[in-house]
DNA sequence: GCAAAATACTAATATGTGTTAGTTTTGCTG
DNA sequence: CAGCAAAACTAACACATATTAGTATTTTGC
């Protein structure tokens, strides 16, 4: 009866997408039923299937994407001519931007990829890799400049990480804190941390 | 036919709950079965029910022995004369060394307590919580007492725990860095990052 | 060695889930 | 308005899962 409405800026697939986000970040992948997101869309189950391959299909979807997002800044990082400390701040303020502007998919895709198929999860896991080692890469850099102190690069890389994927900007937190105090906050204690 | 084996040191039921945290860690606790766990233990699932009230009571006491121990810790550390610093050294150290030695209990516990049914998911969190609360006034301390920056300390503290909660401490990683190199980089890195 | 308690097994149930089949309705396009 | 594609609905299936019932077997305590 009730037809899936498009999004604003987007198809009805981006609809469904950022629903499935929304349950899967709530109850977890496996706990969420394909018969919930119908209802939060205000359809039957099975007309779902008109818009979608599957369940996983939609896991997919948003764990890929946000990993092409990350991967992509990443790039550009590498690429620009900062000192390694600064890397290190962009990187660090694009995990909290991102969180905070896409929340349930970024939460999603740290927290529940493990529920890919195992082919996709290999994936999604060596992209995770390669982000890093980007990452500890930088943090070498800092290292030889001199500009950080001599450490763990890989601990180093894992801390940062560790701390921003454990940030969960829903709306509750973002009356708490502005945009602005994180990025702030967090660069200096993240980058300060291992700073000469 | 193959019965259930106590652990040199515990019960059978000690030797279950071991054994469900390494499956729920390794699948989720949804996607976890009693059917493998039973497996796990060579028996029969409907045995397990001979020791086990039900699945979710498995959760249970994982999540709130851990958060138990941690709760118990953080009082410690509370009662101690240390200065703020070192009060946040201790916190770090015990998340490390608990992660260290009871890593299967300590994931699930920070990935899986959503899964708890909502009484006690509302239990956890208040702990949870206070736990929190505890850290931000050992951070108030500090800044009052010019051991530390000024900063907005609810934040560091998220920083913090974050960090120490997203360490995956599997058998791997114990490979790629010991424990104390954990311990020094870490403390280091999250300490350092807050102190003038 | 025997009674009783603990614990295993097999069989079965109740429930929830993803998904397909088949059909009807909706809404655009000529 | 006719027709066609998109997308909704109902009904149903196949399967997995937690759990219970009922029974056999093993272990324990005397």
């Amino acid at each position: 009866m009730a037809k899936i409405k498009a999004l604003t800026n987007g198809t009805k697939k981006d609809s469904i997408l950022k629903n499935a986000a929304a349950l899967f970040r709530k109850k977890g992948f496996r706990a969420a039923s394909v018969r919930e997101l119908a209802e939060m869309m205000g359809v039957e189950a099975p007309s779902l299937y008109n818009h979608i391959g599957s369940k996983s299909e939609l896991l997919q979807e948003i764990c890929f994407e946000v990993a092409k997002d990350f991967t992509a800044h990443m790039k550009t990082v590498l690429a620009s001519d900062a000192n390694a400390a600064d890397k290190t701040a962009a990187v660090i303020r694009f995990h909290i931007t991102k969180m905070y502007n896409d929340f349930d998919k970024v939460y999603v895709s740290d927290n529940e990829w493990k529920q890919l198929q195992k082919k996709e999860a290999d994936d999604f896991l060596a992209q995770r890799r390669a982000y890093e080692n980007s990452l500890t890469g930088i943090i070498d850099e800092g290292i030889k400049q001199k500009l950080f102190a001599k450490m763990h690069s890989r601990i180093a890389t894992l801390t940062i990480l560790s701390a921003l994927r454990g940030l969960e900007l829903r709306q509750q937190n973002k009356k708490e804190f502005t945009l602005k105090e994180l990025e702030i906050n967090m660069v200096q204690h993240l980058v300060n941390g291992i700073t000469i």
